[in-house]
RNA sequence: GGGCGCGUAGCUCAGCGGGAGAGCUCUCGCCUUACAAGCGAGCGGUCGCAGGUUCGAUCCCUGCCGCGCCCA
């Protein structure tokens, strides 16, 4: 054996890989070379991703880790395809969130409240935080080693974003899409401001159920409710107009009780009969519902709570919270006899806020809202006309449902924070909307409306506003309508529909697929915990990224999540799983490592990926096996990109690197380069174009471990401008694939032989190795490598011989040989071909499957046949020539 | 109540018309000089239940049972 002359190894990197060494540094490198700054002057062909802006108050959770890993991949992977890739990063101004936050912090340290300050002073005290503690997510997302345009990071509060604001409010005025109603609103009591629908979350509460007998007598009619406490607001009881019980007092009145009130008695078609009594109470002022009844008859609304829920009216209530005038007002009732029935615990659906979760109180406002019928119908078409396509697509249902049924929007918020609403009140009435280059009016009497837009207004106009609308901006020009649109399938009412509507509006004047924000919506699922259980405080369950960051390293968490990057689905996480990406990591590390220290190097590159291979017609069978494994590879890889199927992508490299391009092509390399000569050489050279291309092919996922390697293996510039590979499928090699197949079948099967005789691995066998099948003959030495198999000795005593496929082995045993054990298995064996057999034979005697099934599937039910065949003969021959015992 | 989805190995999930897969776990044996964050071998499933369509069903259809989610 010729020891060939191995290059030293400039840099031999440890056995095990330090995430903490590189990251920072790598990262740093990257955003100094402005890898990641779109030029719009290159004239590549653009692709664009705007991040769906985190809320600035917030920190990094996994759901943000998760999406993020596939924003990344997928805009990594369009700058190594040539694109002119743009991730752009950004946040949101989160209204509510932003300003209870920095209210708590104004109470802590100074012990005021925002109007012991003006509301200017305020503002400013916003911004002031927000350049102090806002925005610590973007510090967490270098850590994940995101790749965004930090050159275009936006804020909606950004002075270009709040212009883009203004415009699609004035234009939205002036087309009357925007209206101000008194309308019942969601209203949160502790936030003190209005919500949209979809931020009232609904959950089943237990409460109570309270019957109530209004009037007396004859004319008495008995109520029932959850909201007690509203009956003080009550100018109606409602029952259905067909109501045998009650045809009779419709039409009348009855007294409403702990008041000197009469109200009367309607019939509407929307009381349900079957519902309790068939007659409920009516309260315009505290329930949708009621609202609409009450117009419908045209019946006074009394609001009897303030801004905060308590009580304003009737003098024993007063100054009550809502919670404790309930119990007040049952208790006054039943003093009175008039308290029917009470059922508690009642279960019934209660609206919380979703930001404090405090229980919403509808309520009689007056708000801004957007009239959406028109928008979310073009919404909606834009979908349906195949402009932009939902992944997966089952997913689209949700959409058509929401937008297909969706109602007014509720825009204004009570707040200080936030883009106030462009509309000024005159002294005579007046209500003028200023446009972004309109002079506010002046003058005595006039006076801007005090709210403030809804956060999800300017979110909705983040595709384009972020690029410089309304501005005819190089980058609006060049970048939109953006490719690809990331998100949670939970917020596609909150904000995918908006965006849909916004963009199609202000975008109207192009044709519709230049209107469109984004091409493709690729819906991610929910990060639930290792049972499958979602993430919350309450349950504890809850995973702080950075944590498994610091002990794993950003790609193994990356590598975690993207695995679980089945589309639509949601995704269980826990520690081992970031443990085995972290082990994965460090396998890629290790076998490159290994690489490096046998002078494996890709050729120098040239044109395509061949140019880094050696003359094809030198290469061995196992080199060309390897090749050709590596253009499905690539292949299959990108099918699985092109389908947004993460998981899919991750799990082909994942199997690819380490059960085929590690356990085997490395093993057998080994044999090879200890063989020396130009075998070596070129075998060297493959090891070196097959890790390079593997390590291109992750670096999406895992951007920091491959970068740290490929720098060492390639000597080039960086990874992260590294061309994507390309199937060479002029390499697939079918032979080669079958030959190597076998050898791994006999290498397992000697392995299984030893394992079962209880041979231990390091223990070495002499024995003599006949092939009958030629194409293996070249390959004893790497079968004997891989089998710790030795030559034979000179006088060799033969104990057990061994049949399998193309190969013949006599192992000399010093140790006595188990063949009982050896029989059982052979015989398991058996059984299982001989199933095959039996079930394939089945069919091809079945007169119906050979005149209807196809004639490949019909030619592969043959092959099995006889693929078992051969194998039963081998199994049988072994099973004879084992000594009885 | 309306709609959508899911029930596949101990756990978490892929597969979705022609021989049941992965990760983790588990069993046995190994520090075999790239890697013990590793190597080799193995155990483990009437693919929720019942019908139907089909030459053939884990995969398509219907019903049932059990779980989710969204909307009301």
């Amino acid at each position: 054996m010729t020891a060939s002359p191995v290059p030293p190894a400039p840099d031999v990197p440890p056995t095990q890989y330090a995430p903490a060494e590189v990251e920072e540094k790598l990262y740093r490198r990257w955003v100094e070379a402005g890898y990641f700054e779109a030029d719009v002057k290159s004239g590549r062909t653009p692709f664009t991703i705007v991040i769906p802006p985190p809320n600035v108050t917030g920190q990094l959770h996994l759901g943000h880790a998760f999406q993020h890993t596939v924003m990344d991949a997928l805009t990594r992977r369009a700058r190594m395809r040539d694109f002119e890739a743009l991730w752009l990063p950004g946040m949101d101004h989160a209204g509510i969130a932003t300003q209870t936050v920095v209210e708590r912090h104004l109470a802590e340290s100074e012990g005021k409240s925002r109007h012991d300050l003006s509301r200017e002073e305020f503002v400013s005290r916003v911004w002031q935080w927000k350049e102090e503690y806002g925005g610590r997510i973007l510090d967490q997302m270098r850590r994940l080693g995101e790749g965004v345009d930090w050159s275009r990071e936006r804020f909606t509060m950004d002075e270009g974003l709040s212009r883009a604001v203004q415009t699609v409010f004035k234009r939205l005025f002036d087309d009357g899409l925007i209206y101000r109603a008194e309308r019942i609103i969601n209203w949160c009591p502790r936030c003190r401001t209005a919500l949209s629908d979809i931020e009232v979350e609904h959950s089943e509460d237990a409460g109570e159920l309270v019957s109530i007998r209004y009037g007396d007598g004859e004319r008495s009619i008995v109520v029932a409710t959850t909201r007690a406490e509203t009956m003080l607001g009550d100018t109606a009881v409602a029952v259905h107009p067909d109501d045998p019980r009650y045809a009779h007092l419709v039409g009348t009145t009855v007294g409403l009780p702990l008041t000197n009130r009469q109200i009367p008695i309607v019939a509407d078609e929307h009381v349900d009969p079957e519902f309790g009594t068939g007659a409920v109470k009516v309260t315009p002022a505290h329930d949708p519902n009621d609202f609409e009844i009450g117009q419908r008859h045209n019946l006074p609304a009394i609001t009897v709570m303030d801004e905060r829920a308590v009580i304003t009216v009737h003098g024993a209530f007063e100054g009550l919270d809502r919670f404790e005038a309930r119990p007040a007002v049952v208790a006054a009732l039943r003093e009175q006899g008039r308290i029917v029935a009470e059922k508690r615990p009642y279960l019934h659906a209660v609206g919380h806020c979703s930001r404090c979760d405090t229980v919403v109180e509808p309520r009689l406002s007056k708000q801004w809202f957007v009239k959406v019928e028109p928008l979310a119908a073009a919404a909606g078409d834009a979908v349906r006309q195949g402009h932009v396509t939902i992944h997966p697509a089952d997913m689209s249902g949700r959409y058509f449902d929401w937008v297909d049924n969706m109602h007014d929007w509720c825009i204004s918020r009570q707040l200080w924070w936030g883009h106030r609403i462009p509309v000024w009140y005159g002294p005579d009435g007046e209500v003028i909307c200023v446009g972004p280059d309109d002079a506010a009016p002046t003058g005595e009497g006039w006076r801007q409306d005090p709210d403030v837009l809804d956060t999800w207004f300017s979110s909705a106009l983040w595709p384009f506003s972020t690029l410089g609308w309304p501005e005819d901006t190089a980058d609006l020009r060049t970048f939109y309508p953006t490719d690809v649109l990331v998100t949670g399938y939970d917020i596609i009412f909150f904000w995918v529909a908006r965006m849909m509507m916004f963009s199609l509006y202000a975008m109207g004047d192009q044709p519709i697929e230049q209107a469109v924000p984004f091409r493709h919506i690729v819906l991610t699922g929910l990060i639930r915990d290792k049972f499958g259980k979602k993430m919350s405080k309450s349950r504890g369950n809850t995973v702080d990224p950075l944590d498994w960051m610091n002990a794993y390293g950003a790609d193994a968490l990356r590598f975690t999540l993207a695995r679980g990057a089945n589309p639509g689905a949601d995704v269980p996480v826990g520690e081992e799983w970031v443990q085995g990406s972290r082990n994965f990591c460090n396998k890629v590390w290790n076998a490159t490592r290994f690489a490096l220290m046998n002078g494996a190097r890709p050729l120098p590159a040239g044109d395509g990926e061949a140019a880094h291979l050696p003359d094809l017609d030198a290469l061995t069978t196992i080199d060309r096996w390897i090749l050709s494994r590596l253009a499905t590879v690539v292949a299959e890889v990108d099918a699985a990109y092109a389908q947004y199927h993460l998981a899919k992508a991750c799990d082909v490299l994942y199997h690819f690197a380490w059960d085929e391009l590690f356990d085997w092509y490395v093993e057998f390399a080994k044999v090879t380069i200890g063989q020396g000569g130009a075998a070596a050489e070129n075998t060297r050279a493959v090891l070196g174009h097959v890790l390079d291309v593997t390590l291109r092919l992750l670096h999406p996922v895992i951007p920091f471990v491959t970068e740290e390697l490929w720098l060492s293996l390639t000597g080039g510039t960086s990874i992260v401008v590294a061309p994507w590979p390309v199937a060479e499928t002029h390499l697939a090699a079918p032979d080669a694939e079958a030959t190597v197949a076998t050898l791994q079948a006999v290498v397992t099967e000697i392995r299984r032989f030893r394992n079962t005789q209880g041979i231990k691995p390091g223990q070495r066998v002499a024995t003599r190795v006949e092939f009958t099948d030629p194409l293996l003959t070249s390959h004893e030495e790497h079968i004997r490598a891989l089998t710790r198999l030795d030559p034979p000795a000179d006088a060799p005593s033969v104990v057990s011989r061994l049949d399998v496929a193309g190969v013949r082995f006599e192992l000399d045993l010093s140790s006595a040989v188990d063949f009982a054990a050896e029989r059982k298995r052979l015989d398991k064996d058996l059984a299982a071909t001989e199933k095959i057999r039996a079930q394939a034979q089945a069919k091809l005697g079945n007169e119906k499957f050979t005149a209807k099934a196809p004639d490949k599937v019909i030619a592969e039910m043959r092959d099995r046949v006889s693929r078992a065949d051969e194998e039963i003969r081998r199994i049988n021959a072994q099973l004879a020539a084992l000594p009885r015992s």
